[in-house]
RNA sequence: GCCGCGUUGGUCAAGGGGUUAAGACGCCUCCCUUUCACGGAGGAAUCACGGGUUCGAAUCCCGUACGUGGUACCA
């Protein structure tokens, strides 16, 4: 079996959660098959390709691994690969269309269009069609006489080509995911194919696209699958129905009301975007998975348990384990809501799982942008081991691991205050004492000494961890407090019992 | 409005004629821990509604409701 998936990102800008999962199932079910993935970028509009876009998009995906880091961007045996290079042969198959009588040449301008809809529109219908009804009434090829039609196309005059849908015709075919699907024909509009500036609409680009490129199966989202039915009569008309690819609609990914958004982001405050993309015309900033800390791994994860299982108990996968498992026909339906809490829950466990060389980097990373320079890199080690059942996100290391670097930049007060007095005070200037005496500095020596001094003070050892700790990490927070001691070595440890004494 | 797609706990979901209707996230209780977590043991919570078909329906059929998408010279 051979299969070819293609990908079309829209280059609108920015890449959401419904876009990286359909790169992704199209990568699991390429991959799983043993075909081919095919990368293509449409952009039969440029004027609406934002500056950086395509970039982006190669970066968002680079940081999920489904693109490798050096991969020509695109190209490859099928190409060119951008829509705006291929224009010629779109207007070639467009005038085969009108040729065959399946499209035609339509001459009105916006300024009519309106008004034709303006004229038609009812209460029960607020968006006519340009249908079949509708196209007896407007400038176009079936209308006027040849001589009129030649003599507008000779004087270039603007025009669009338009497919001709039949007027009582039922148009079928099996979705991979959703079965058997039909549509009337005279339902569906006469959609523009070619436009007055030459290039063609998604829907004839798609399908010439798909064609020529040999594509076996095409994976996109729901929303288009009421346009279905005219790819599918292109095909036909063109004569390829035999090389049609097998279709898959995805589900859409919902957000807490209704379609995914990039509003849901900033108004519940989670990413909806792959990597954080600043839109370069209104500067404004959509944050990312990236940045907010998830690790790519989990976001894979994520994403591809979003509407598709294997039947199993199983949740975590590598995506290697994807690749093996992955069946587009367990693939749901039915849209999900995407649930921020349980995308955190991923992300914790694979930081749990992640191997340590790799989880290392990242913390670096995160513990540089507090000025953390880590130079020990078993140090390193042993507090990641330490700390990493307690973080769900990438930069919780900085409160976690941070103050095994450095001192605490404050201390929490307030959680002492209340039951400090004297006699603890007086504890932990004689336990300064006791630290400096101790020459092999461990964490059963660092407790036996605490413990036996609480024991001759006569104060509960449980009383004074707390205190503690808080002069160790500087809040409620962190592994036990000896291990902490042991870790940040004998120095550090008397240094800050001795710093924190004076602000209690 | 019309057309398409969908509907199992709050969320993701398994199950597709007979089940005590899995599991996970989240929530609650308890244990562990004199910090916060991890971990462990429990708990509350679901088949949208109405009709059929059937000995028997979450499961099949038909309606209704609701959700969602489309209805552009956007993808």
């Amino acid at each position: 079996m051979s299969v070819r998936v293609r990908f079309a990102p829209s280059p609108t800008g920015g890449l959401h959660l419904g876009g990286v999962r359909t790169v992704l199932y199209n990568y699991l079910f390429a991959k799983h098959h043993g075909g081919e993935f095919v990368l293509r970028i449409e952009d039969t509009d440029q004027s609406r390709f934002v500056a950086g876009a395509e970039e982006y998009i190669f970066e968002c995906l680079k940081w999920c691994g489904l693109i490798p880091d050096e991969s020509p961007q695109h190209g490859g045996p099928y190409g060119p690969y951008r829509q705006s290079e291929r224009k010629e042969m779109y207007r070639k198959y467009a005038e085969i269309l009108v040729t065959h009588g399946h499209a035609y040449y339509a001459f009105d301008t916006p300024e009519e269009l309106e008004k034709m809809r303006e004229e038609n529109k009812t209460e029960e219908n607020p968006s006519p069609q340009y249908d079949h009804r509708i196209r007896k009434k407007m400038r176009n090829s079936l209308t006027l006489t040849d001589a009129e039609v030649k003599d507008l196309l000779e004087k270039n005059t603007r025009h669009v080509i338009r497919i001709k849908m039949p007027e009582n015709e039922l148009v079928s075919f099996t979705d991979m995911i959703r079965g058997e699907v039909s549509f009337q024909t005279e339902l569906v509009d006469d959609k523009v194919l070619l436009k007055a500036d030459g290039m063609p609409t998604y829907h004839l680009a798609v399908v010439v696209d798909d064609y020529s490129m040999k594509i076996t199966h095409a994976f996109r989202g729901e929303e288009w699958l009421p346009s279905a039915p005219v790819h599918l009569l292109l095909w036909k008309y063109l004569g390829w129905e035999s090389s049609m690819p097998k279709w898959a609609h995805l589900p859409l990914i919902l957000g807490p009301s209704g379609k995914l958004s990039k509003r849901d982001g900033a108004k519940y405050g989670f990413p909806v975007f792959a990597m954080n993309w600043t839109d370069p015309k209104t500067n404004e900033l959509t944050e990312g998975f990236k940045e907010k800390g998830f690790l790519p791994k989990a976001f894979i994860n994520l994403l591809a348990v979003l509407g598709w299982n294997d039947g199993t108990e199983k949740e975590l996968y590598s995506m290697d384990e994807l690749i093996a498992g992955f069946d587009i026909k367990r693939v749901h339906s039915a849209g999900a809501k995407f649930d921020y809490e349980k995308a955190k829950w991923f992300n914790h466990e694979w930081i749990k799982k992640l191997d340590i060389e790799s989880l290392k980097l990242k913390v670096k990373e995160v513990l540089s942008t507090d000025q953390i320079e880590v130079k020990d890199d078993a140090f390193l080690e042993k507090v990641i081991e330490l700390v990493k059942d307690r973080c769900t996100l990438l930069p919780d290391f900085l409160q976690h691991a941070g103050f095994f670097f450095k001192e605490p930049a404050s201390l929490d007060v307030d959680a002492v205050k209340p039951k400090w007095n004297e006699e603890k005070k007086l504890f932990f200037e004689n336990f300064i004492t006791k630290l400096h005496a101790i020459e092999n500095w461990e964490l059963s020596v660092i407790e036996t000494e605490f413990k036996n001094l609480a024991t001759e003070k006569n104060i509960k050892p449980g009383e004074l961890q707390l205190p503690m700790r808080i002069m160790l990490v500087g809040g409620k927070f962190g592994p036990a407090v000896f291990q902490i001691a042991e870790l940040i070595g004998k120095e550090e440890t008397i240094s800050r019992v001795e710093n924190a004494l004076k602000h209690f």
